[in-house]
DNA sequence: TTCTGTGCAAATCTTTTGCATGGCA
DNA sequence: TGCCATGCAAAAGATTTGCACAGAA
């Protein structure tokens, strides 16, 4: 929570308790919509306006400290971190993080060099798997 | 133009002028949003409908005739080929295809066993660092 | 106190739906 | 001819904008 706040204070965005709460949010969910940002925020902030939660999304990537990931169905968002891969479950919408190896970054890197990248693997995760 | 016309007759899609225009349009682009789809096609077809673009478009990904690629900002379209991942430039928004090596493609097998697996590297393409 | 941020309501844009008509097989 | 596909208009959903007020620094 603190390190949050800190965020902030890093930036030009002033502190409120409506950014410290989609921070908050990003934090404990990883990755998370917009829709599910609002529904989960409300909850405990009921005056808390949409617009107030895009126009916060924006700024808050226009200052990196939030990043947007890219899936099929809605953009998520999460607090901005390290490079690292995305995997994204084609079924259920789950999204996890993937340490890429070594092998794959310097492969990459000899592709693309100078530039940033974003790896998404799309798959079937293990849970809806079982279930077929 | 012919392998088009036989992209519908394999699938339980009957072939119309439409349908042949939005998959052309799909084939000489590489790529195409909905919006550059329909804004194309209306030039030579003015009296289709961006209903019937929409109903297409998700007509055509039910079949697997076509994919749906993932940038940041509107999703894109593109006729269904090979496995093969996307290079975007994050500045002008151009898509290209990127032949994966071998090497890529067995490191993720590995990590991610039997689920497919799809690949977006997001940088800065070479026009646009040049101009910077 | 100053200036940015918030929340409401309205505007705008995007996508979906229902239905009567048209056109492929 | 029988159905699926089209196009229109309306509905529904998502996002943005303007503005007056509230609140952070």
């Amino acid at each position: 929570m603190k390190q949050l706040k800190s965020l902030l204070e890093e930036s030009t965005l002033k502190i409120t308790p409506q950014r410290l709460a989609i921070l908050k949010e990003l934090g404990k969910k990883g990755h998370a919509s917009i829709e599910e940002i609002y529904e989960n925020i409300i909850e405990f902030f009921p005056s808390i306006s949409l617009a107030t939660i895009y126009k916060n999304i924006t700024a808050l990537k226009d200052e990196n400290i939030i990043s947007e990931i890219c899936i099929h169905e809605k953009p998520k968002f999460e607090i901005t971190k390290e490079p690292h891969a995305h995997f994204i479950c084609k079924k259920c919408g789950k999204v996890e993080d993937v340490p890429l190896s070594d092998l794959i970054k310097e492969e990459i890197e000899k592709q693309y060099p100078d530039s940033k990248k974003e790896l998404y693997i799309y798959g079937i995760c293990k849970a809806c798997k079982d279930n077929e």
